[in-house]
DNA sequence: CTGAAAGCGCTAACAC
DNA sequence: GTGTTAGCGCTTTCAG
């Protein structure tokens, strides 16, 4: 390697001594920070030659400016606060893959707090957002009734997403899915296959463990699920007894019992209608116990496609949302209205039933 | 509801006219700023009344400390960097709840930002985090051997935790697993089980679709896994014939490919090694499509639980890697080095094998 | 076209 | 115990 002789300023740029600042790179061109900044920045007016001197100074001393100082002489982070029941569920997952993207195609950081559903955190991580002074909030709300963390939070209400569940009262954008529409087509499905006997197990965080009582703490999504899955039912004027619902968490050893309840019933539904992902494999779980057979002896639907959904034997029939989306239209919509000062708007994305091989045929 | 009136400072706190200020507090208390932020922020000497009054105020004003300022002003921003190839993979959303919890339990904040395994968006990650000023990064190398951009950070380059792979020639703390033994111990079940035509399906993105031969940019999981699993054979004085080890992209379709691409061999393997999820997914595909059935006609364990393999039948083996561990360990030490500007360390974590019903015996 | 200077909101010396 | 003040690094009028 050859043995350069490095200038004072190049050694610290090589090493980490401390961050060159824009008065450094001022000084070096021989500007005032003013001009360094429009040169840099590229606005205003700057002589060509004065912008190639201050660039190269740059370079030299590796500036690189600093965000901080940025924002808070300008007033706006450039960043958005997003506030998820938990980050490595598969659903959310997906949605903040999208969440990321998206912010960052429009120059805005994510970040990203978990709560699994806990309000007591959510709250907290909103007191939190609010503090790093995000320019705008994307919210999965854990209940559907507390509203006041998210109207407390001085123009930042005016800069809110909730994400996949919609709660009373709250002026704020809404992105879900028309998880009725789904529900009813899976149940649909499942009738015109000469199913009448169709359970289902639901997930939600606001329960102990799992019962069959609609809790009264449901949020929307699975408010909306349930009623459209009743909404099919009762238009083919078929029962819906409580012993087939099973309200659940989600972790694999509840939602395996919730469903092993489901199953134990006699008779036992012959169909089941999964809200999730954690659903279907607790159904799977409990066919696996009971040496029931998924497509054969129980048929299954479960909402959301999971990358092994298509490749088990038999392949389970999904409702598909479309969640990569639901990311993607929560961030152009918050953006949209920090920029812009927009009125709040609701947006509703279709979900699609896929008919696999998981709901066999009983009208042969 | 009843009909209060409210002060103009009342007013201006439920409405988002602009947030209150510290010295907004301060005057409203009648103290100087330096006397509410001491109340406040719980340090240095102030009277219990005085106290009162400003904690008054503030909840009066519904004040929030501004972060910027405060990180502006104390030139920490309490964030940290995190540069992944995908959150919405399961491994990394995984980790990357590890990550964000034990950030927070710390009061860090983490910006996450993915790269899909591409070294130039690495490279811009970690340029835009350094502007973003965080205090401490944790990066998933997408390339064994490029690591200027991680040296040329200034200070941020002795707060760097690697996750998941090493990289050559660069001092910084690394948090691995064993992978090689994990392999290792895969292959060595197959053979303890009679089998001797073993597959590996292996994800890299360091190919156009899919190979035979070890990629030159192969990461180290992918190096440490081939390597662990050519160990168990070579000492068994096994062969594997180039056509029974695939390196492949991992969506599922090329996957799939890749797996056919084993599968049609003649002989073919008996077993599959699959270095994680989607490789297992892909496995499974194509033994569903040449009619093949797992735990009878192809033995297969899987890198990495995933919350299905046990609850298929058969259940899938698989070796097991403490994700949750690897982020929560990335994050402390990388705290520590923030804090403490100790040396940077190299963890390495265990993995267990766990046997279930994947693996049949060919002895008997 | 370029420079001087004010100030974003906060903390931490340093005085009193 | 409490107040005064000097910046952190940047952008942005306002002059020149």
């Amino acid at each position: 390697m050859a043995n350069t002789t490095l200038s004072s300023d190049e050694r610290e740029a090589e090493e980490g001594s401390r961050p060159a600042r824009l008065i450094d790179v001022a000084r070096l061109a021989k500007v005032s920070r003013a001009t360094a900044a429009r040169a840099l920045g590229g606005y205003g007016f700057v002589g060509n030659e004065t912008r190639e001197r201050v660039t190269a100074a740059a370079q030299k001393l590796n500036y690189r400016l600093n965000e901080v100082a940025r924002a808070m002489r300008a007033g706006k982070t450039l960043a958005i606060g997003v506030v998820i029941a938990d980050i490595s569920n598969s659903f959310f997952a997906a949605a903040a893959r999208a969440i990321i993207d998206t912010c960052a195609e429009h120059g805005y950081q994510a970040l990203i707090i978990n709560t699994d559903d806990d309000i007591a955190r959510e709250i907290e991580a909103v007191r939190v957002l609010a503090e790093k002074r995000v320019d705008g909030l994307i919210v999965v709300p854990s209940s559907p009734d507390h509203n006041d963390h998210l109207r407390r939070v001085g123009e930042l209400s005016s800069r809110l997403v909730l994400l996949d569940r919609r709660i009373t009262d709250m002026p704020a954008s809404t992105v879900t899915t028309d998880d009725r529409s789904g529900a009813r087509d899976a149940v649909e499905l499942f009738i015109a296959r000469g199913h009448t006997r169709i359970g289902l197990l639901v997930s939600t965080v606001a329960v102990r463990s799992h019962g069959t009582t609609l809790p009264r703490r449901a949020v929307s999504t699975v408010r909306d699920r349930v009623a459209g899955a009743r909404e099919a039912l009762r238009e083919a004027g078929l029962e819906l007894p409580n012993a087939w619902v099973r309200y659940t968490r989600n972790d694999l050893p509840t939602v395996t019992q919730a469903a092993l309840s489901i199953l134990g019933m006699e008779p036992r539904p012959t169909a089941i209608l999964a809200t999730c992902e954690e659903m279907a494999v607790g159904a799977m779980a409990a066919c696996r116990e009971l040496g029931l057979t998924i497509g054969k002896d129980i048929a299954l639907i479960s909402f959301d496609e999971s990358p092994w959904s298509r490749v088990l034997t038999p392949a389970i029939s999904v409702v598909q949302r479309p969640i990569y989306e639901m990311g993607r239209a929560a961030v152009t919509t918050l953006v949209r209205q920090i920029r812009g000062g927009v009125a709040p708007q609701a947006i509703e994305l279709p979900t699609v039933l896929v008919d696999r091989e998981s709901v066999f045929d009983l009208t042969g």
